[in-house]
DNA sequence: GCTAAAAGCTAGCACTTATAGCTTACGCTG
DNA sequence: CAGCGTAAGCTATAAGTGCTAGCTTTTAGC
């Protein structure tokens, strides 16, 4: 039997693409097994346990989504540079889907686990995008949570068939982008209009925390 | 033996309660039966499946969460029909994380499904939130969707440890709140002062598709 | 009190993840 | 080039899933 070549990245990535294929819940050891010519029992030399494969699929594909919505936003502010990371980011959940799941059901662990390094570099291009906004320090937090919050819902209710027909949904969310945009530019001049202390100054302390 | 009295109803209820405590991921036939004291086989005297009883599950809760959003917004109306709809929604997930997974993962089945009713209604409550706002009908449809996005999405980030330490939670959430309100206030009275065709009059339909 | 439906049980199948231990391929050093 | 050791593959097996078949027992209705 000659051997296979195999690697931890390697199985992966043939995870990940069987996970976009046929759905995360489908993965099993056997099929990413079948998939690269090989017997189930082999991949336990690569990897720990399906789970912790499929927190690797995790890692990979939140390392991608956030070169993706780095690329998009280059160059760009604003509301482009907002609607240039929301479509990337839609578009990625559209063509990776297994990849998506992995994410939203990732978890980090340790403190050295690589899934807090890609996260953070996924939050900080979401970061950018509103630094065009200028809004002030606690306020960006609030506003990066709603972001987030905003195009993850989307996608994933999308993801899940959770639109009924009757409206396009690439209008509905173009109409979300849009809508976002002109509240964050409203928000940068005439801030704290609303109840009171909602802004209440939280001190200076580093970005990225959303 | 003396008979448990079990009944599909007795059974989704213990299952939704142990979806609750333990996580949905952890629901086995095994565990539920010993919650009811019977063994696993005899559940299947009551229930076709395990994805079934999931299902069951996901219509339990969508009706309950229905019926929480409308007793919430009863009598209320504009922000504060947002706010109560809002705040809601997002106890129920932090009370009911199970049921909520549930929801998240179910997909209606024929036309004569319960969950359709179910999730009819549940939608029906946001569409009255909404109506106070006086959007036109495709704008509202669009609306309808970004709010259902941003409170699914911020519910299931916080439900899954998604937001970092830095910020209060709660004070994100009402900061998104009162941003939603904002926009939606600003859209009603001026619409369309945005790319143009956006909103192209999509005829007059029945209402509720979201 | 008898009959029959239905509720519970045990046994077992097919499938899963995961481990133990064997064999064989490959790369490095003498 | 020989041989040795590491590591990659394998088979066999355990423990735990969902689910079915078929049996026993309870319980309701006549």
């Amino acid at each position: 039997m000659p051997r296979a070549g195999l690697d931890a990245d390697v199985v992966t990535r043939a995870a990940a693409a069987l996970a976009d294929e046929t759905g995360l819940v489908n993965l099993s050891m056997n099929v990413i097994a079948e998939r690269l010519s090989v017997k189930a029992p082999s991949l336990y030399k690569h990897v720990d346990s399906l789970s912790s494969l499929i927190h690797r699929i995790a890692i990979l594909a939140t390392t991608e989504l956030g070169d993706a919505i780095r690329d998009a936003t280059q160059g760009r502010a604003g509301g482009d540079a907002l609607a240039a990371a929301a479509h990337a980011l839609r578009s990625f959940v559209g063509g990776h889907p297994g990849r998506y799941a992995a994410i939203l059901g990732a978890r980090p662990g340790g403190p050295d686990d690589p899934l807090h390094a890609a996260l953070s570099r996924s939050l900080n291009s979401f970061s950018a995008v509103l630094r065009g906004y200028q809004l002030d320090l606690a306020e960006e937090t609030h506003a990066l949570r709603m972001l987030r919050s905003s195009l993850h819902g989307f996608a994933s209710l999308e993801m899940s068939d959770g639109f009924q027909i009757g409206t396009d949904v690439d209008d509905s969310f173009a109409w979300m982008i849009q809508f976002i945009d002109q509240g964050l530019r409203a928000g940068g001049e005439s801030s704290n209009s609303g109840k009171g202390d909602r802004v209440a100054a939280r001190s200076v302390t580093g970005a990225s925390r959303g």
